[in-house]
DNA sequence: ATCATTGCAAAAGATTTGCATGTCC
DNA sequence: GGACATGCAAATCTTTTGCAATGAT
């Protein structure tokens, strides 16, 4: 699965914006602090390269990308965002349990689009489709 | 559409909890604040039948609904969970402009359940299938 | 009467905002 | 040089927690 980054200089001037260190340095984060990073996560790993990089700027710079599409931002169940840089088309396997999060690709999901955009007349994002559930290790042990 | 509501003096009971009013007043707000209601609108709606009822109780409650499962816990875009109160199995089709909430049913879900679990050994759980995009309204508006 | 539950107020997180300073183009 | 971005600190919002008072069983 190789997975390809945009040319985000490219992409941010196209749409206007500067290509500050900053932002490459987050948008660098974003495919390497772990796969679905956290805000947290992503200032924690950004600040690596330039301990200077503020909170403030990595909340308005996830807001800049996810409004250009260079990323997605995903729904949180415990209150913490997480982004996704990719940009094929998948779902999102998140376990309720542990939190990892899988990510699933397949045509028949292309099928269940047409059929829910058929009967309903709601136009799907593929690109947010969040499953959740238990993953292999947490479905294997007790319940709490 | 005739959807069941759980006595829920009784399953409050049989979980070893305590049937008190407050209890029973967000449940019923759960079923009448709206669809898929937000933390605030229950308080608000529950405040209606008793002034007292403090944010806090509708928080905890919310928490032990969720743990006896009368409830599923929705994840949030916008930072503020919601509760869906539906017991049948169900997808939710969230229109990420306006916040507006469909329930879908389909058998088709059933198969791509399978699927996934066939494919990747998570365990899915249909209560909890978030599907974002846009409703009618909102796709026929231009774009932002 | 007992012990779970409530309500209040304070605390803890997450995210947003205003504004002076810095810096990309 | 000038507009846009950044960083800081304060503000806002959502959710959680501790604890004394209350009330269901």
């Amino acid at each position: 699965m190789t997975a390809v980054r945009t040319d985000i200089t490219k992409r941010l001037r196209q749409n206007g914006f500067r290509a500050t260190p900053q932002r490459l340095a987050i948008y660098d984060a974003l495919w390497n602090a772990g796969s679905h990073p956290t805000v947290a996560k992503i200032h924690s790993y950004a600040t690596k390269r330039d301990p200077t990089i503020s909170l403030a700027t990595v909340y308005k710079t996830l807001q800049l990308f996810t409004d250009i599409d260079l990323v997605n931002e995903m729904p949180s169940i415990d209150g913490s965002a997480r982004y996704d840089p990719e940009q094929e088309e998948h779902i999102n396997l998140v376990c309720t349990n542990c939190g990892l999060i899988e990510d699933y690709h397949l045509e028949q999901m292309d099928e269940m689009k047409s059929a829910i955009e058929r009967a309903t007349s709601f136009k799907v994002n593929m690109q947010s489709i969040e499953i959740y559930g238990l993953c292999s290790k947490c479905s294997h042990k007790t319940k709490t």
